[in-house]
RNA sequence: GGAGAGGUGGCUGAGUGGCUGAAAGCGGCACCCUGCUAAGGUGUUAUACUCGUAAGGGUAUCGGGGGUUCGAAUCCCUUCCUCUCCGCCA
């Protein structure tokens, strides 16, 4: 959620800005700013309301104790007037600041400058590029193919338990998952974050906060008996341990890693790209978030994208960065680099992270605030990325990774799985 | 699920209708004092909105919402949450 001062102050550039997202807040912006104006008016004459008849009751109060019944009878009867007065510009001061709610949350963030026009995936730019591509000759198959023969995930199982996006991993299958997390982990955790296993259902409240509340309520998974929501992902709870909270400015930046397995009911995506391992309703996920402060956010956002690439480097899977131009970047980041691992047997990329910085958009809704040198609260810098999210990375070792003996064991997981070789 | 208790500032915790934005203690910050370590003293210390160049002023906030009253942390209704005991259970 932008800041209203931010949009009075910086109009004619914000619309500009949002172009880029093609986003035509022209009119949402005016009329925005007209109903500021009008919530600041209303508050004014409210407040002097209030304080013309809070004055009075003092007065009454100090009557009656100095036994002047008579005299505080005759003011009590100047309140009612006043307490009508206050009660319709209460109204309509909530009123006004509901529609303001109402509208503020349905502008986007702002793009960071260096953010490209464009309409879809296809107008990404391709910032890096690097590692091999797998030599595999033409015997190569689809992990979906390769996972069934080796009976390491079970499609059809979690089907029959569940529902399609619900695969069941078994066996080698099951430990190399384990061994994903555990990896990712520790590469994070050596990068300097703490580790934290949140919840996996958040309130309304933590939805909310992180941005998934209220424009992607159909994306996830609702308990409506309790009303939580399965977590899409551990941003939601991670980021919201923050939430309401004043931080000190040497307590900057804030690095947290979390796993946990992610729920999306991926409504309306169903036909593309949806086989096997490519798009999941369960998934596991590593998470990295930081809370920085302003200045540093986009330095900090180059370091977990380094961070990232050098995971995905490790795993010597072939990788690119992208930078989301302007109509593929979501609706709450000002700046977002996606990674693609290329799968040889789909001869594809796939995305396996997408890292973000939020600037305040998000921070303004926690209210996550730090103190400055002069003292004020101001709003910090929220950044996450994926490191990593697993099926897909898994689904590239499959393919990549398959040879005549079977499927080999990416060096740096081999200490974590305890075998080098699916057989 | 049944019964009960309770939600007050960074924390502990007082406060049953007006001078309480809120005692006291702890913690934090600033300064002073003290020849080590430690202790002591004084002051200060919530957030948001709003008016103001500023100094400063106004308003709101004692879980949320509503009500009674000239006036509510305090009384009433409602809702959410937490805790304790019992039951069930990993």
């Amino acid at each position: 959620m932008l800041q209203v001062a931010y949009l009075r102050e910086h109009k004619e550039d914000v619309i500009a800005r949002l172009a880029v997202k093609n986003f035509d807040a022209k009119s949402i912006i005016e009329e925005l700013i007209l109903l500021d104006e009008k919530r600041r008016q209303t508050q004014a004459e409210h407040d002097d309301t209030l304080a013309e008849s809070n004055k009075l009751s003092k007065e009454i109060g100090m009557l009656y104790k100095s036994g002047n019944s008579e005299e505080a009878n005759a003011k009590k009867a100047l309140t009612a007037e006043l307490k009508e007065k206050s009660k319709q510009l209460n109204q309509l001061l909530s009123d006004t600041q509901d529609s303001l709610h109402e509208k503020l949350v349905q502008i986007p963030n702002i793009p960071h400058d260096s953010v490209p026009a464009g309409n879809s995936d296809e107008d990404n730019k391709v910032i890096s590029q690097e590692g091999e591509f797998p030599d595999l000759g033409n015997h190569a198959k689809p992990h979906w193919e390769l996972v069934a023969e080796k009976n390491i995930i079970d499609f059809e199982l979690g089907v029959k338990i569940t529902g399609a996006g619900f695969p069941v991993y078994r066996g080698k299958g099951a430990k190399l998952q384990r061994a994903l997390i555990n990896y990712f982990l520790d590469k994070n955790i050596d990068a300097g974050y703490e580790e934290v296993m949140p919840p996996h259902m958040v309130n309304e409240a933590s939805g909310f906060g992180t941005g998934q509340l209220p424009d992607k309520e159909g994306q996830m998974y609702h308990v409506t008996e309790d009303n939580l929501y399965l977590i899409p992902t551990a941003e939601v709870p991670v980021t919201n341990i923050f939430r309401n909270v004043i931080l000190k400015k040497e307590d900057l930046p804030i690095k947290c890693t979390a796993y946990t397995p992610c729920f999306r009911r991926e409504a309306g995506s169903y036909g593309k790209d949806v086989r096997g391992l490519n798009r999941l309703h369960q998934f596991d996920k590593i998470e990295i978030v930081q809370i920085q402060h302003p200045d540093e956010s986009y330095k900090t956002l180059d370091e977990m994208v380094a961070h990232v690439a050098s995971i995905l480097r490790e795993l010597k899977l072939p990788f690119r960065i992208l930078q989301l131009c302007g109509g593929d970047i979501s609706f709450t980041s000002s700046l977002t680099y996606d990674f693609e691992v290329y799968s040889a047997a789909q001869e594809k990329w796939l995305e396996v992270s997408s890292v973000s910085n939020f600037e305040s958009y998000q921070t303004n809704r926690l209210k996550l605030r730090y103190r400055d040198e002069d003292k004020k609260t101001k709003l910090c810098h929220s950044l996450n990325g994926s490191s990593l999210a697993l099926p897909r990375v898994l689904a590239a070792i499959i393919e990549n990774y398959q040879g005549a003996d079977g499927i080999h064991i990416p060096e740096v997981l081999i200490p974590y799985c305890g075998f080098d070789k699916i057989e």
